[in-house]
Formats: C-alpha cells, sequence, structure tokens
DNA sequence: CAAAATACATACATTCGTGCATGTTTGCAA
DNA sequence: TTGCAAACATGCACGAATGTATGTATTTTG
C-alpha cells in the first residue's frame, strides 16, 4: 500500500526471509514460489522483488543470514598454534557446533533446507562457492589444530591431518544431516559430548597415516614424477 | 515412430533412466523437464510417459535401479550371530560400501542426484519413506553386529548400540556425501580403510553408554525444571 | 512545504512445463 | 492374414510462475 519507515521496511526484509524459511522448508527451494513466501509473511510478491532480485538472492540472503553466526564462532577462536591440548580444543568445538545447532531454530530450518529441500545447480552456484569457501576455512582451523597436536606429541608424526579433517568433517555433516530429519533437541545436546569423545578417541588409537599401504615402506626408489600424486594406482 | 520388439522397449526404458541420471545430476531434479530427459535419451515425451507414470515415477525407477544392489549387498549378510569378529565385519562391510561407490558410476550419479539434485517434499515423500525403510533395516543389520560384540567381550555391556549405530550411519553417509562432489575413486578406495579402522578404533576406545550424563552418577540434585534440558551449559 | 525517492501492491504479458488426446507404425497372436 | 495392442511421436490446451511495468501512498529530504 504505502511506503513504510526504514526501520518497517527492514522488518519487512526479515519476516521475508522468515518466511522464505518456513516455505522453502515444507516446499522446497525449487517447488516453492515467490508468492508462496510473499503471502507467508503477509505480503505479495512486489515486496519480495524490491528486496531481493530473484529467488536465488533471497536464498543466498537466507542462507548469509544463518551461517554467518556460525561463521564467527569459529573464526573467534584463537590462532591454535599454542594451545596445550588441541585435541580436546577439537572436540569441543564440535560439541559445541552441535549444541548451538540444537538449540537455534533458525539453523535448524536453514540447514533442513540446504540439506534436504534444495538444489545445487548452476543459479545456485554462487551460493554452492560461498559455501566452499567456508568449509575450506575451517578445515583449515582444524588441520592447524590436528598439526598442533602432532607438535605436542598427541598424534604421531606422519598423521595423515587433511584427512583425518575430511573425516571429522564427514563425521559432524552426517550427524547434523540426519539429526535435522527428525530435530530433538535433547538427543543430541545429551549426545554429543560422546559422538565427539568416540571420534577423537579413534583419531588418538588409530589415526590416518600419510602414504597409506601402496608405495610401500621402502621401495625400489622414490621417482615418482608428479610430486602430488595420489599414489594408488 | 513405429512399435519395437520387447527386448528394445526394455532398453529404452533403461535409457531413459539412463538419461534421467545424467539431466537430474546436471539440471535438479525439480528444474529438470521431461522433455530435457526423453530429449537426452534420442527420444520424445511421449517414451517417458509411456514407461513412468510422471517425474516421480521415472526418479523412483532410477533410485530402485542403483539401491537395490546396495540393499543385496547387506541382505546378503549372514544373520551375524554367530561371527567371531563383530567389529571387524562392520569395518570389512563399511569398507566395501565405499569401494563400492568408487567403482560404481551409476551409484556415484544417483548419490549425487539424492544428496545435492533433488528436495525432498511431498511428491517425493514415497521415495523417502522407502529410503528411510532401508535405512532402518541397514540399521537392525548394525546393531545386531555391535550387539554381537558385546556379548562377544569388544564392547562393555552398557554400549549405547543404537548410538553407535547412529554414528556410523552419520559417518558413512557424510563421507558418501562429501565425495560425491567431487569423486575421485582412487583417493576414496585408498582411504576408506583407514577411514572405518579409524572409526572402529574409536567405538573400542571409547564406546557411547547408556544413560548418558543426565540423571547423572551422583550430583547434588536433579532438579532441572524442564526435564529435556539441554544440561551442558 | 513541495519534490523526489521509497516501499510496497496490482496488473499484465510472456514463457514454460505438464497432462492428455490423438496419430502412426509395427510386433505378435489367433 | 487379419486384428489388436504395444511403443512410441506429435499436437494442443491449460495452468502456473516469472519478470516487469505501473499505480499509490507515505516518508524523507532540501
Amino acid at each position: 500500500m504505502a511506503r513504510k519507515t526504514r526501520e518497517e521496511a527492514a522488518e519487512t526484509r526479515e519476516a521475508l526471509l522468515d518466511a522464505a524459511e518456513q516455505v522453502f522448508r515444507a516446499k522446497g527451494v525449487a517447488h516453492a514460489t515467490l508468492a508462496d513466501v510473499a503471502h507467508a509473511a503477509g505480503l505479495t510478491r512486489g515486496a519480495v522483488y524490491w528486496h531481493f532480485r530473484d529467488k536465488a538472492a533471497l536464498f543466498e540472503a537466507m542462507c548469509d543470514r544463518a551461517t554467518l553466526p556460525m561463521e564467527t564462532m569459529f573464526d573467534a577462536r584463537r590462532p591454535a598454534a599454542d594451545v596445550e591440548d588441541p585435541l580436546g580444543v577439537l572436540r569441543d568445538n564440535g560439541v559445541r557446533v552441535l549444541l548451538h545447532l540444537a538449540s537455534d531454530a533458525r539453523m535448524q530450518a536453514v540447514f533442513d533446507v540446504v540439506f534436504h529441500k534444495c538444489e545445487f545447480t548452476d543459479d545456485l552456484a554462487a551460493v554452492s562457492e560461498r559455501h566452499q569457501q567456508e568449509d575450506d576455512t575451517c578445515q583449515q582451523q582444524v588441520i592447524a589444530l590436528l598439526e598442533r597436536a602432532v607438535v605436542v606429541g598427541d598424534l604421531p608424526a606422519d598423521t595423515d591431518t587433511a584427512l583425518a579433517a575430511d573425516a571429522m568433517k564427514a563425521f559432524m555433516l552426517g550427524i547434523m544431516h540426519e539429526w535435522v530429519r527428525e530435530p530433538d533437541a535433547a538427543r543430541l545436546a545429551a549426545t554429543a559430548p560422546a559422538m565427539m569423545a568416540m571420534f577423537i578417541a579413534g583419531l588418538k588409537a588409530a589415526p590416518p597415516r600419510r602414504a597409506p599401504l601402496v608405495a610401500a615402506a621402502k621401495p625400489r626408489a622414490a621417482r615418482v614424477a608428479g610430486g602430488t600424486h595420489a599414489g594408488a594406482d
């Protein structure tokens, strides 16, 4: 109808993002229409097209609003160069992320959408790349802690820290992936410590090593050309 | 144009499923049109509507063709009641699944579609429930092996086998989820044993226990109001 | 206080995908 | 050999969603 004040406009934008979370979660991103989102917010498509260029932009803004807090949670960590119990820090970080997911309804909705209610194709390539970058920076943090663990002596020198980081990422991602399908905050909160403790214990007991099995302990000559060669036939 | 023989008709059906894998993977299930699938197979929409009721039926058939082999792979296992090294069997089973994924291009395509290129909403509810059932039967197999491990003495008596099974499911699902994004068959094949060994080692070293933390061992008083309270500040 | 920009609602044209109905040729059975 | 049904291709009507253009009232600015 009429123009709103700046604050009210910002509120409508938030309302649209809230509606997008609900509608995307219920109908899927591709299957949901912008009219659905607008109507869920008590508005019309005009409001949506005023605040966002198209559906992809709306989706991107929705993701940003939920993942930026998570980014800061990880980036705010100290340089991780002088912690005395790096594996303990790693475990606590994992638990913290899971507890945060268990307590933040917005994060739950967005993760449910990203995991199960959206198709990552060309039009969402920008969002996908941003997620990729965030994941990479997070992985660097984990690798730094793992290498610190090597220095401290909690892990052997030839630990494949990159692989261990991939394993941790896969574990946590799988937990969140499955949990958002049937959210039970109490259960996740109760089981998160045991989950992470189990993973860290496995990391200590059977850490993945570099130069896995092939190119065995001491073959004839190490005349591999590429340098960054995979190793497995 | 004309009628084909029964065998040729079956071949065109397979060709349509092949095309669906490619097109769904490239454009996403919701964003892909049946004309795309038909054209990718060198046919028209008429052929699609002859063999499948609609897009959901095509998707379901595509999933079945790829996951049924996996089902048999798990169901063909022996009753798991008298194995002498249940955790070893569990580890080998996990490795086998990962190796199978690394070597089967069809399974890779379908998993990529299911994980990243499709929206599980109402119209695909049937497929989602079937996946759920398959997962449950698989989980029962894992739990059976874990309880066998308790009997054998590899795990303590109060091991939370259901939670451990959830952890394994999350771990494997996370590995596959991430791997299909950037498939590298050699790398997955090379790292799968170390991954599974690490998990089993963690299971042995720090198995999750029942009656986790709440109703705790012996704190002052368990007078938390909510009942389903998180517990970890 | 007037002009311009804001914050939407409304209306419209266009495209696109689906579902079905129909056409057409050929394999298969009697 | 005839008839029927399989195995598609083709064409059409319908709805639905998008993008944009326009209208409108209010807010802000000078």
